[in-house]
DNA sequence: GCTTTATCTCAAGTGAACTTGAGGTCGTAG
DNA sequence: CTACGACCTCAAGTTCACTTGAGATAAAGC
């Protein structure tokens, strides 16, 4: 039928992770094949930059949620272009820009609470999980004792 | 004995995670208490920015143990400037590199292995999981088919 | 004194991302 | 025709990073 897609032994040399992983990603949504008569997988080659996406959004703490919600916005039908895979991602922006910069602050100084020039964990810019303080109510916050953060 | 240190509680509230995590933290050896005479956990304000780099790190797919590993390298006993986190943190130099690297690709195109001109994942400078191809020989890597790689 | 709140320990449970294993099919090589 | 390798399914196991729960203690408020 089509002779140039991959088995899944190829995908797996190709991608450079093992069957399983390939399996489990098809059994995720992540990727899809077609059958053979023996019911064996075959793989469009474009499955290959799917994997690809989803081994790079792994290693930089993206979860597979989350990659999946992309890939869900990319065609599978037309020829794909580059385009296609900036509009899909746009959602992706802000989380991506937040990584590179905590990364570049963790990368130039691993001191980027005293880089910032807060003086406590909780307003820095950087360092604001779940948005705490905006729950608690606006302003530093204060605390008993009145020692400095320098540490 | 230090009316400024804090308890597991309050340092859970400014660090934004559960007391569980703490626990779970000392217990990992990657934070440190002393005890009052009521068995309760005590803190240096130290410690919050440890918590603040464990956070960061695996937000951004840095495991515990490699968290750890540069944490170890970080004196305990003196007061800490800047400069002994940048000299323990010199080990991830190129690892926090990479990353960025790869999350810049990400976000600008999504297209980062057309945007870095090479055909095959297996030869893109940016995904080579396991520097698969020096482990099975040098040079590109050849398939039967012919078609491209766009996809 | 009594209750509440914060803490303690330790064991077991959870979710994500896979991996491993058992048991079976298919197609080509010898 | 038999062996072999590559593939199949499905269930169970593994690691990481925590979370939850049971049962106990201890200082603080009424």
């Amino acid at each position: 039928m089509r002779p140039n897609d991959l088995s899944v032994g190829e995908m797996a040399a190709r991608a450079g992770v093992p069957v399983s992983t390939l399996h489990y990603y098809e059994a995720e949504g992540l990727i899809e094949s077609w059958r053979t008569p023996a019911n064996h997988r075959r793989y469009d080659r474009r499955e290959l930059r799917r994997i690809a996406i989803v081994r790079v959004a792994l290693t930089v703490g993206v979860s597979l949620k989350e990659v999946k919600a992309v890939l869900d916005g990319v065609p599978r039908d037309k020829a794909v272009g580059k385009d296609d895979w900036a509009a899909a991602a746009s959602p992706w922006a802000d989380m991506l820009d937040e990584k590179i910069e905590l990364l570049q602050r963790l990368r130039d100084q691993m001191g980027f609470c005293i880089g910032c020039g807060c003086l406590s964990l909780d307003n820095c810019p950087l360092y604001n999980p779940e948005d705490v303080l905006g729950e608690n109510g606006a302003g530093p916050r204060r605390w008993t004792g009145e020692a400095d953060e320098r540490a």
